[in-house]
RNA sequence: GUGGGUGUAGCUCAGCUGGUAGAGCGCCAGGUUGUGAUCCUGGAUGUCGCGGGUUCAAGUCCCGUCACUCACCCCA
């Protein structure tokens, strides 16, 4: 077995666990089917240009976090590292542009980053992903925005935050940068902080280590040097929100660390987490397209992560997709009674009755067990005695009772008595 | 990449200053030659993470290594 274990910073989502997996997933593209949203499969790998020009050579999750390698033909590939950069790449390919706009999708799966592990951070991981392409509209943000809230509010979640802010635009962006880089430069910064200030300067407003934050209490805030075009954008998105119903918290000090986030910018923070708080994030990315040689459209999304919002669901105890998969159970006794059971487990499967029954050598004790642990309320029991008067016994493992049924009438017993 | 903690049965863990490995739960079987969930009895499973060192003797002490875990960083 030595080796034989899941890779560092993977793990298996075992039964009965995996039927929360399920649900959170589920109940979180269902929200976005039900918005009108359609569904797209892209591969998860993609040309590495896709991501180092997507995401930006400058992040973190490109400079070390990606498993890039060659292929047998000296192609570059990377495992995504997030699933925007790939659909958006599959938008300009198929010129899904050229119809109806916005065009909105969702997409759900496996993304891959090299990094450390630890609570909630794993090198693979799930995401649902939700993207409205080709409009800027304020109110496209906000329902897109709300759509996640509504998302983690049908699991039930209520200890969660919507921190939102505006990372303006590609005029005053720049000019905030300038002043910003102007500020820190004069703080007393280790030099690891330094180098990450030349890289992303706005990264250094989120540093979590109190040394760092004493330093930022006057900092310049990009907020409040919105362009009037921004600004305006960012106002009625707040309107739009206030007017589905959606409370956020203002995070003026937000960062990202993807590089093509512009304007409103989001993340949905749970507090019953570790460190890694963030179940879901997203936001403007208005250059993305272009960046990967499309026309200049803009777009508006986000990313939940389904393993985070899994622990979440457990942190709050909410009881989701636990419900007994098997109702009937059929226990025989004796290779005749076994042929009988194997008839009428296929017969109740293809009438649509979750059955199940026994296999290998087990006494009926052990075979009982196995039938309470499935967690049928009905259990048959036929053995030789039985068929030779004919019959079998139908036991109600909630209340013990059992009773006689006839061989012939067994399936449609068996059928009424587990319900619809 | 940096720092802290932890590795003993399938799971949760005990094992004092070194003396040759245990409990609870779970699993299997019997008690009841045809009845689960309760009760009683019995049973199986460990390269004590791995490698080296000290010692008559190492789960226990020392060194190394790997894994897990938490935090920084980053982010879902």
């Amino acid at each position: 077995m030595a080796g034989m274990t899941a890779p560092k910073g993977t793990f298996d989502i075992l039964p009965p666990d995996s039927a929360r997996f399920l649900a959170v997933r589920d109940t979180l593209t269902a929200r976005l089917r039900r918005a009108g949203y359609g569904y797209i499969e892209a591969p998860a790998f993609e040309n590495t240009e896709v991501f180092s020009r997507g995401v930006g050579e400058s992040t973190d999750v490109v400079s070390k976090e990606m498993y890039t390698f060659t292929d047998r033909g000296g192609r570059s590939l990377t495992l995504r590292p997030e699933l925007t950069a790939g659909l958006m790449r599959a938008f300009i390919e198929h010129r899904l542009y050229d119809g109806a706009l916005p065009v909105k999708i969702w997409s759900v799966g496996s993304a891959f980053r090299y990094e450390r592990p630890q609570a909630g951070r794993y090198r693979h991981f799930t995401q649902v992903d939700c993207e409205a392409l080709g409009v800027d509209d304020p109110a496209l943000d906000a329902e897109v925005v709300a759509l996640g809230v509504q998302g983690f509010r049908d699991l039930g979640l209520t200890d969660f935050e919507l921190l939102l802010t505006s990372l303006g635009d590609a005029t005053c962006r720049p000019q905030y940068r300038e002043l910003l880089v102007g500020y820190l430069t004069k703080l007393d910064l280790d030099e690891e902080t330094r180098r990450r200030a030349e890289i992303n300067p706005l990264r250094v407003l989120d540093d979590k280590r109190p040394e760092v934050q004493a330093q930022l209490d006057d900092a310049p805030l990009m907020v409040d040097h919105l362009s009037d075009s921004t600004k305006a954008h960012y106002d009625a998105v707040r309107q739009h929100l206030t007017d589905l119903g959606v409370t956020w918290t203002e995070a003026p000090r937000l960062v990202r660390g993807l590089d093509y986030y512009t304007k409103t910018t989001f993340e949905f923070v749970h507090h019953g987490l570790g460190a890694q708080s963030a179940i879901g994030g997203g936001g403007r990315y208005d250059g993305l397209s272009a960046a990967l040689g499309g026309p200049d459209l803009s777009g508006i999304g986000y990313a939940v992560g389904v393993d985070r919002t899994l622990l979440a669901v457990q942190a709050e105890g909410l009881d989701i997709g636990t419900a007994s998969a098997v109702q009937a159970f059929v226990v025989p006794l004796g290779a005749e009674a076994k042929r009988l059971a194997v008839r009428l487990v296929g017969q109740l499967r293809e009438d649509g009755v979750a059955a199940d029954t026994v296999y290998g050598d087990r006494g009926l004790k052990g075979a009982m067990k196995a039938a309470d642990r499935s967690g049928a309320t009905h259990v048959v029991i036929v053995g030789d005695r039985d068929l030779a008067e004919g019959v079998a016994q139908l036991k109600d493992m909630r209340t013990g009772e059992q009773t006689t049924v006839p061989i012939g009438d067994l399936f449609p017993t068996v059928r009424a008595a587990v319900g619809p």
